[in-house]
DNA sequence: AGCCGGTTTTACATTTCTTTTACAAGTTAA
DNA sequence: TTAACTTGTAAAAGAAATGTAAAACCGGCT
């Protein structure tokens, strides 16, 4: 069975999950294996958290209770890649995994106001 | 097997027992895992007393007689984050524990007049 | 063999979260 | 009222997770 449409995309990635490509602001990106097969299973499931257990089964195939700090380097050399959407991109949830998020403008307007005072500033 | 409707919601506040989400008038509140396991307990015994022995028991696994004041400080912390809702939301009952009291629209009248004289004030 | 790209480990720095400490402030009972 | 006790609070200490650079490892290649 073929899937159609399997990518992913926003503001200034792409990911074609079929191809392996990976393009940041309409420029290739080259990744290894292993951190494509990260980010990959990342952005599939962007805005949820993946726990790192889920990571390291998925990526490396270890079982739970494997000490490894092989996941902590493979996310920051993303992160490198990713340039200076890195930190945005993907976040890291204390004690329980990371998180890859879609990009969104970043918003200079205070978000403790009210919307409809926000216009002012 | 899932289960549905496990969230509290009143006013203000959200608190999504499943997904481990709180929010303050609609913006993401970020506890801590032992925040939130402590406002949890508190917000899925609302207008209860809970004891300080059963939070600390459920929450730290601390059986009587420990003496710590990290519940207070705990407490503290939620407050601070549950912003100018804090002391409303979470109410001391001195002796004995805490009590999560759901959101009620602030009466500019006096609570000892009766109702019908409070529309001249 | 030696090189090379990719991956993992190591060792330490940094950050985040939790608990303790010490004291202030509040409450209750005598 | 004071004395005894409880809670509030800020700051320090402690514990644990994550970030990071660099070295070590490993398999495929010439």
């Amino acid at each position: 069975m073929v899937q159609h449409n399997s990518l992913y995309r926003d503001e200034h990635l792409e990911v074609d999950f079929q191809r392996n490509l990976v393009t940041l602001d309409s420029a290739a990106l080259v990744l290894t294996r292993k951190e494509f097969e990260l980010l990959a299973l990342l952005v599939a499931n962007a805005c949820e958290i993946v726990p790192r257990d889920v990571l390291l089964m998925r990526v490396w195939g270890y079982s739970r209770e494997i000490r490894t700090r092989t996941l902590d380097v493979h996310i920051r050399r993303l992160r490198k890649k990713l340039s200076r959407y890195g930190d945005q991109y993907i976040e890291t949830i204390f004690g329980v995994g990371y998180r890859f998020q879609r990009y969104r403008e970043p918003s200079r307007i205070p978000s403790y106001l009210p919307t409809f005072m926000a216009t002012v500033a």
